[in-house]
DNA sequence: CTGATTATGGAAATCACTCGTCAAACAGAT
DNA sequence: ATCTGTTTGACGAGTGATTTCCATAATCAG
């Protein structure tokens, strides 16, 4: 479950914008605070707003804000929305992505891990991350 | 933590070699057995026998065996040998990979969740693996 | 000793995916 | 209409995973 560098950079970017609730910010003011390339970062929000955890504003006072409180917004939702899923090993996510899945004995195991991590994660939302240090 | 093929590759042959205590397998045998490309198993088990999971023989009567009981090898084991630490984020295997680290609050976060994996994949060994099923 | 057998090590080709840029198209506000 | 800022798709460098090939070294059997 590589956590890509896009990833980062998105939970970075949510990480922004749950302190600045209500008014749309404007990307360039993201990458600069958060040192993310600008353009790069117009890719993640893009993909953020699709998965309905930002919301877009076109236009002149347009930008991005959260689309739901901080509290529900999860480290997990951000991950799945991000790169798909939250799975070690291929098999975890889809059987079919290898022939061997219905004899393996390897694959429960990362079946179970799979569960384990995505139960971590999606116990961690941007209300209890955000405010206890900063 | 990605499971690379690799590694994937390395768990089939060392199931495998699990059934075979004490007589060496050549490599050839392994690779048809468990359908892994020759010349990239070979590959892997030197990297395992420099871990020193395996153990290596040459010359003809040579091939490969487990250099420890299948009890004494675990999952992760495998994957750090094969892949170096089983971390979601580089900053949770080492700090300086990133410079906001010491400010940054999803860090610990990710310290945490490679804690938990570690300790799941440290659990998990190929004695309990290899005899549930087959 | 000789020859067959098998591992070792390095170089390199291929492939896929990530990271990041660019420019043109589009939409909202005034 | 114009300005501002998002949207979208194409593109390219770079990195790392996967895989093959080959020349070399060690070991065993005869
Ligand atoms: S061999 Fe087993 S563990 Fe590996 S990908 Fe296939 S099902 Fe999963
Ligand atoms: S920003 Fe935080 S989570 Fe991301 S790599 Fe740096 S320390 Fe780790």
């Amino acid at each position: 479950m590589e956590i890509t560098r896009q990833t980062d950079y998105a939970i970075r970017c949510i990480l922004y914008l749950s302190g600045k609730q209500d008014q749309p910010t404007v990307v360039d003011e993201i990458a600069q605070e958060m040192s993310i390339p600008k353009s790069f970062l117009s890719k993640i929000v893009q993909k953020l707003s699709r998965a309905a955890i930002l919301e877009s504003f076109r236009g002149s006072k347009g930008g991005f804000k959260l689309a739901r409180k901080p509290a529900e917004i999860s480290l997990l939702d951000v991950i799945e929305a991000m790169q798909g899923t939250a799975a070690a090993n291929k098999c975890a996510v889809d059987k079919a992505q290898c022939n061997l899945s219905c004899t393996c004995i390897v694959h429960p195991v990362w079946i179970e891990l799979r569960k384990q991590t995505e139960d971590y994660l999606r116990g961690i939302n941007f209300e209890n991350l955000h405010p206890k240090a900063y």
